[in-house]
DNA sequence: GCAAAAGTGTTCTTCGTACACCCATGG
DNA sequence: CCATGGGTGTACGAAGAACACTTTTGC
């Protein structure tokens, strides 16, 4: 409510969820860190907030710094704040971690504390406990829940596709975030039908085989409505 | 990510947003500031996150002194962090923001910086802009945009009732937080057939007028499974 | 023509909505 | 016995699941 006559001992940092997919596997930014504490562990990408910037700002800044990324591709929103008085032995940090999504992207250039940085796969970053520095694995996982989330009601899915994408190439998204195989048929009737979700672009993909499927961006839509049903996981997935 | 070696000039604050319905009103804690700045305008209860304390537990702390409320009762859940440079203007403060859902309370108490205290109806704080000290206007609005979604999927609504309430009752919650009317036949069999979600006490009320109605407590399901849908608004409320 | 992927139609069932109707109590 | 609210049954339509089937391309 009201700040202390004196300043506190704390520091206030963004954390970023990268989210994409490439090779039919979703894949989180992870940077090696190059100093103590976790010295040589994968961290998520982040970085301190400066004196005059708001935390949206610093979350994008930090981004493009670690991306390239542009603001105008992608999604980009607040997740959670992460404050438990020793996540960082140095110092207490309170960290606003963000989830950005983005289609594929060039691979990701290191700089600042961070020794090297990497597209990883989220399922390798959550195995085994402990892979990642401090409470990183917490925040991963919740960026990743979040984005499950989302993408049965928002148009969520459309921003890890590129701007002229097919109805398969967004079933992929799905079915590859959530881990589960869905009804092209069925799927295809749904996004199509769905108002201002997606707009024909007019063009038409050519492929070895088959036949060449409709092209399509995103639409105005900020709600997918009725939503997409999220089946029960389990099942296998085909082969790339 | 990292902490930088040198303490940046911020202080990290909880500020709560408590929900509560009385009288067939949405109500939201509201403390009237006995300090500068914003002097004798009303804002949302909250405080420093000490030292050693973990961002839930300031939050549930602030709420029990703000409010005498047990955490046995009642739902606490973080809604969203809030940090422009100048929303405080002395010093850079970044507030996380808390939602707190709990049935009706005895009048709440001031307590450090307040000088009173007191449960507003949100439609009366929110209305006609700048009421509110700082961005509490907009954590606010935030917080009753988190709950009313979440009245649709969660047992979240249970929070506002006493612990053995009838589904009448429970009905009255969602209306007066969506500011619709549902059709009482179709709401008691939506809510009493989803799994766990309501348990009977064996419990009946007597009333003046009207069939005694079962009394429920709230069961032990995470999810209200099919979803209560919400109808656009509009439509206008009977007098209490 | 055949393989392969896109896209449509059809059936069955589930679930929301609307509303008629019955139940149980106080006065 | 009647007013008042609690609670059940039922008919209709919208939407999800499953899947047969047609369309359009490359080879």
């Amino acid at each position: 409510m009201a700040p202390p006559s004196e300043a506190p001992d704390v520091a206030v940092t963004v954390d970023l969820v990268v989210l994409t997919v490439r090779e039919d596997t979703l894949c989180a930014l992870a940077v090696r860190r190059g100093i103590p504490p976790y010295r040589g562990r994968w961290a998520l990408p982040g970085g301190f907030v400066l004196p005059d910037e708001d935390l949206p700002q610093a979350a994008a800044r930090e981004l493009a710094e670690e991306t390239g990324l542009e603001q105008l591709t992608g999604h980009l929103e607040q997740l959670a704040t992460y404050g438990a008085p020793r996540r960082d032995p140095r110092m207490r940090v309170v960290t606003v971690a963000y989830l950005a999504l983005a289609a594929d992207l060039p691979a990701p250039r290191a700089g600042g504390d961070a020794a090297a940085a990497r597209w990883a796969p989220v399922a390798e970053l959550l195995a085994g406990g402990g892979r990642l520095a401090f409470d990183h694995a917490r925040i991963l996982g919740d960026g990743l829940e979040r984005a499950r989330a989302k993408l049965e009601y928002t148009p969520l899915a459309t921003y890890f596709c590129p701007p002229a994408f097919t109805v398969a190439e967004l079933r992929r998204v799905y079915e590859i975030v959530w881990g589960v195989v869905l009804d092209p048929r069925n799927f295809h009737r749904k996004v199509t039908r769905a108002e201002d979700f997606l707009v024909p672009t007019g063009g038409r993909t050519s492929r070895k085989g088959g036949r060449p499927a409709a092209l399509f961006r995103r639409g105005g839509a900020r709600l997918l409505m009725p939503p997409m049903l999220r089946p029960d996981p389990g099942e296998p997935r085909r082969p790339p």
